[in-house]
RNA sequence: GGGCAGGUUGCCGAGUGGUCAAAGGCGGCAGACUGUAAAUCUGCUCCCUCAGGGUUCGGAGGUUCGAAUCCUCCCCUGCCCA
């Protein structure tokens, strides 16, 4: 295997990263490489109870397939070990226990969202159960060994919990220690991940010491600011833009991040050159409003090319700046038992418009509601689902669904 | 094992027998406005056949005309002691 000059591929290494521990080690590490010609085993963890990859975790993807490019070997653990035990402590309903088949398709949809950044020809995915479900009890009282309360303590979460009385799981101890346990299975030369991993990225040197083996280092990716400018971008949190939603919401959603926030997500989730990015922060303070729509823009076509990224603009500027009705919507069509007529309701709720009778009924009485551009406001209104032209019902500003009628004397 | 304090609607958090579908904040949604799906202001925010009805306050029973509020048991959390 031939690599790039070591000096290019720190260059390209170094970009955006937060932090870098140990950064002589990753010299060191290079070179070797070099001199034996065997790529480094770069690893990056991921958590099969959230398959729902988003921006944030693009900015990690794509530190991943920069090493791909220049040669190194990628390795994406599933951690359906610690998905499979859940979390007995009930806290967290984030964590359901998942079953073996649900970590398997979990997995498989991760790795094929993560596809679209990752090269999926050079990436090796293997499942954390493989290893971690054969050590025993004893196997598990010696790697607890390995670290201690106070260091544990150390890490920020904890530390906050314990102080102000939250309950801290004794098994919250051990998924440092099992994550860490995936660098030893995998001998990892490099661990990915966001800066708020740098607790659990260190405790897998610690542990690779202890059984002899050279420390990985650790590579920390800064955290992306969610669409709300706030928060560290999560699904939770609904701040989110997930790699599989459509160039439509990826613009749109773009857009309404607040202008500060820019360029680091050019710097962050973008792969504009390098060279482009001092130009880029200078327009952001200028235009902000043409900046932004460039990264928009940019970020849609990243992952669904030049002619989606097109369509998504003139998307946006039709149905949000000018309040059109767009091209693409759900349509529903009632069956012919049901009906003829439907009170308008029902027929929201029906269309998925609202979660329930009284949403629609709210919305209406808010005036949010629109029939082909008519607004609505009785809630009795009743409507012929089946003989007609079809329409467009808009709820809102964002949602809308068509209706699709009989045409009468045709068919 | 013992003592104490707690578990309230998506979240935080008031409420200690009827005036409670339950204050307030956050979040969410809508309207106005805007370069924007941002910011700001205003309204809404359990469900239904909506001037009415139904189901909620960790769980199961009980007291009462009436319980989020009182009693019993159970589950869960934190603190202190052992």
């Amino acid at each position: 295997m031939k690599f790039p000059p070591i000096d290019k591929q720190l260059a390209l290494i170094e970009r955006g990263v937060a932090e870098i521990v140990p950064e002589d080690a990753l010299v060191e590490k290079l070179r070797r490489a070099e001199k034996t010609g065997e790529p480094l085993i770069v690893k990056l963890g991921c958590d099969p109870s959230r398959p729902d990859l988003h921006l944030g975790h693009s900015v990690v993807l794509r530190k991943l397939r920069q090493f791909q490019d220049i040669g190194h070997q990628a390795v994406l653990i599933v951690g359906d070990f610690t998905g499979m035990i859940g979390d007995p402590s009930g806290r967290s309903r984030e964590r359901p226990a998942l079953s073996v088949e649900e970590t398997r398709e979990n997995g498989r949809s991760y790795f094929e969202q993560a596809s679209r950044i990752l090269d999926p020809e050079r990436t090796r995915i293997v499942y954390n159960s493989e290893w971690l479900e054969k050590l025993n009890f004893s196997d598990v009282i010696q790697l607890a060994g390995k670290y201690t309360v106070a260091r544990m303590l150390e890490r920020d979460d904890f530390e906050k919990r314990y102080k102000s009385g939250e309950p801290i799981g004794i098994h919250e101890f051990l998924y440092p220690l099992a994550q860490a346990q995936d660098s030893v299975a995998i001998r990892a030369d490099i661990e990915l991940g966001g800066t708020d991993q740098k607790f659990n990225l260190l405790v897998g040197r610690a542990v690779q010491q202890s059984e002899k083996m050279a420390p990985q280092v650790c590579i920390m990716m800064p955290i992306l600011p969610g669409t709300d400018g706030v928060e560290k971008m999560s699904k939770s949190l609904d701040n989110y833009i997930g790699i599989s939603e459509s160039p439509e919401e990826m613009y749109g959603k773009t857009l309404s991040i607040p202008d500060d926030l820019i360029y680091q997500w050019f710097e962050l989730a973008t792969n504009v050159p390098t060279e482009e990015l001092p130009a880029i922060k200078a327009a952001a303070k200028r235009e902000p409003r043409n900046t932004k729509h460039r990264l928009a823009w940019t970020i849609a076509s990243m992952y669904y090319g030049d002619d989606a990224a097109d369509q998504a603009r003139s998307h946006f500027e039709k149905t949000v700046i000018r309040g059109d009705v767009p091209e693409n919507m759900e349509s529903v069509r009632f069956a012919m038992d049901e009906g003829p007529r439907m009170g308008i309701l029902d027929l929201m709720t029906r269309a998925g418009l609202t979660g329930s009778n009284g949403e629609a009924r709210r919305l209406i009485a808010q005036h949010a509601v629109s029939i082909d551009g008519e607004k609505i406001s009785d809630v009795r209104m009743e409507v012929d689902v089946h003989v007609g032209p079809s329409f467009v019902i808009k709820a809102g500003k964002r949602r809308f669904a068509r209706i699709l009628r009989e045409e009468e004397g045709i068919s």
